[in-house]
DNA sequence: CGCGAATGTAATAGGATATAACTTAGATAA
DNA sequence: TTATCTAAGTTATATCCTATTACATTCGCG
């Protein structure tokens, strides 16, 4: 549906590009409030159009809010990738993880958004939104850096997702104040990280002494 | 505030007691949708009284929320107790991870209500939702069965903790259907419960340790 | 019994989603 | 170049929801 022909003027209409700059204005909004905090009417206003403009663009407030999500995925894949090149003496891993971490409580609103709410799971398979939903999880993958044993990989990958984003949902909801302030979230995560690398360490191992074995 | 005298008529007035059919009703309609699911016109409506009502009791629909919200915590610390107290081979730990996973996945948008939104954050020292969620990780730490050695209960139940919420949170996803179905969550779940197990037992030994050789 | 607080109702304001009918601008083709 | 078609936007409106205000009822207590 985006005219990849024409990239000056892009989608230029009577008012400019309502559609992206929907999608812009509605992230600005969700990034303190969440989805709660993405009005229509309040964005049509925002953008100098009338209320029912929007509609236009999007067949409700869902379908907006699903294209937000998206284009939050591929943010959230860029800032990956961004953690994942620059060198340090950190490992891939861990620099996602923190990457990810660090995306969640800055982006709070957003990430609520992304991972809170059932819109990505009402996304259909070859939708825009399920494709940057996969892309992200191929970059955790990516990250652990190891070859692909069996079936090992992809199951480190979403056991370290699964840990990365409860460990943000926690602290969000404040359960690291108080008398478990003492471990840190940074601190966590790392722990879930070097489990990660501990399980992949040994399960190529296996995977490989399996392969000797059967030769 | 809730009156523990009078158990008969509770808070019988002109229509019964509004208050805890208004959050009885409130947790069924979330059952499905989550928090949006909830409305007070409907709600007043489902249990005929006139729209206005429910204001009597609750100052606005986040004061709603938040007292759903803690019955639905101390609604997940029963089922905890009672997933650690029925006799079983399996460890407590275990029991209580599988029936977080339960919980999260059946009642789904009641999950959703509980974890996903501000809601808890926003909860104020000591108030009955603050309560209810500090009773809730209470069970988590008793679920280890492990001696207060330092900090690091806590940091177990942290993590154990945050590791559940993550499968949760990602098996709604869909995450799990699709190329990754083959790790099912409660394999995952397992694969946390014994980490934990295998950190918690080091961590004593270690403690122990130290003690003897400062003794 | 009667008074006051707790509880509920009717009326209403205000904000949000969404649709229908009409208008304008931009592209396309005879 | 102009007629026309379609995409994009506007005005008006229906509907639903939250929330407040002012008024009515009933329960319990002195």
């Amino acid at each position: 549906m985006r005219s990849q022909l024409a990239r000056k003027p892009h989608n230029a209409y009577h008012h400019g590009d309502l559609r992206d700059a929907l999608i812009k204005a509605a992230l600005r909004e969700a990034e303190q409030g969440g989805a709660e905090a993405i009005s229509i009417k309040a964005l049509a206003k925002q953008l100098g159009v009338s209320q029912p403009a929007p509609y236009r663009h999007f067949a409700d407030r869902d379908a907006l809010l699903t294209a937000v999500t998206a284009e939050a995925f591929r943010q959230l894949s860029a800032l990956l990738r961004e953690a994942m090149a620059k060198p340090s003496k950190q490992s891939k891993l861990s620099r996602l993880a923190q990457a990810t971490l660090d995306f969640g409580l800055r982006r709070n609103g957003i990430y609520r958004l992304m991972f809170a709410s059932r819109t990505v799971s009402c996304a259909a398979k070859g939708s825009e939104l399920h494709e940057a939903t996969r892309e992200t999880f191929g970059l955790v993958i990516e990250a652990l850096e190891a070859p692909a044993v069996g079936l090992l990989r992809e199951r480190q990958a979403l056991k370290i997702w699964a840990a990365l984003h409860g460990v943000v949902m926690l602290a969000e909801q404040g359960l690291f104040t108080g008398e478990a302030a003492h471990a840190t979230r940074e601190e966590l995560v790392e722990d879930f990280v070097n489990e990660t690398k501990a399980a992949l360490a040994v399960a190529i191992k296996d995977a490989r002494r399996q392969k000797k074995a059967g030769a």
